[in-house]
DNA sequence: GTCTTATCTTGTCACTGACAAGATGCCACG
DNA sequence: CGTGGCATCTTGTCAGTGACAAGATAAGAC
């Protein structure tokens, strides 16, 4: 950050300066409404700078997923090996890194086969497997059940975040999901 | 380019082109690799005729998502009212209407509040809830086993389209889903 | 002290969304 | 008929964009 007064030829941390424009403006408006040019603007270089980095737009998204699926399974981790527990920090997570996350299960805006981005989201997917491993399968296969946590916790953080669930919930995601995980342990049976 | 046979001044059904053409375009390759412009060549009109019909982008994006709800309460209210069936239906549709789904749950995308819009979303949440009323409650409120259902159905669905869940489960989502739900239907008990 | 390389700038091109102003044809009403 | 109003579509234009090419600058290796 040599910057501020003499602004000097190089920038010091472009690449980084440019991941965190682009991780603000699309928590802030989507992944559609910024720039490269702005990003660059923001972070005072050309408009072509960033290409040197990044080369095109797809690239920059590419380096936010990967960066993403790398926050996301270390969060996951630290959540410990319980079910519910995975099942919050996913939403928790979700919210919490909003940009990354729609960027993330979006495809079609990254290089999906990029190898940092292949390594850290099957990191991020045996961890949320081995969470899953904690719930009772009461007969059906685990595979089954699997997909239904993880449809259940996937499926509330895009409701969450697109706005479509009732505002009674407060504003509290992982409090809001908490109970509806719980359906998955027992919650049919006790609390 | 008025062009081939005798085409007159007035297209006859450009509003009807220009929806069709974007549905197809979103389908092929998501919400942002195509123009307004690109619309009108492939229907064969001047570059801003689509601006009288819709606006702008947002306002073609809103006729979308208008469009899409009213199909999604239909083939909801279709479906019946058991849980399971509204479940399949939920994932049958998001994957038959790929496009208008992608839109109808990014809202930054057009005017959620566009009043076409919020009727037909409200008309589909009713059903939707009628549906998780044939749910199992097992003591936890109603509206809990009713978010656990929606967010599992709309979890599914998500995954699927975003090519994140495993190539083992085929390619019928309405055949894969429906074990998945089963999971709160008591499949963890006998099924 | 020169060479090499990564980093950033300048310049350019086709394309886009949005807007303004004008052209065209349909239709109601005389 | 015919004429005026109106929805529909065209033409022209502007600033902004992504992508690329070529050149300038710094920082470190030898």
């Amino acid at each position: 950050m040599r910057t501020i007064s003499t602004r000097s030829y190089h920038h010091g941390n472009l690449r980084r300066a440019i991941l965190e424009a682009a991780v603000e403006a699309i928590g802030e408006s989507g992944t559609a409404t910024w720039s490269l040019r702005e990003l660059a603007r923001r972070a005072g270089v050309s408009h072509a700078a960033p290409a040197h980095h990044f080369g095109d737009k797809a690239g920059l998204l590419t380096a936010i997923a990967a960066e993403g699926f790398e926050l996301f399974a270390d969060t996951l981790a630290e959540a410990g090996a319980d079910f519910l527990d995975v099942g919050v920090a996913y939403v928790r997570f979700a919210v919490a890194h909003r940009a990354h996350f729609e960027v993330m299960f979006r495809p079609e805006l990254y290089d999906r086969a990029a190898p940092e981005v292949a390594a850290a989201r099957d990191r991020a997917g045996q961890i949320l497997a081995r969470g899953a491993r904690t719930l009772p399968t009461g007969g059906v296969q685990g595979r089954t059940t699997s997909l239904a946590a993880w449809s259940m916790a996937h499926g509330f953080a895009e409701l969450w975040l697109s706005g479509a669930l009732p505002a009674e919930l407060g504003d509290d995601p992982a409090a809001a999901v908490r109970p509806v995980l719980q359906v998955l342990t027992g919650g049919l049976h006790d609390k």
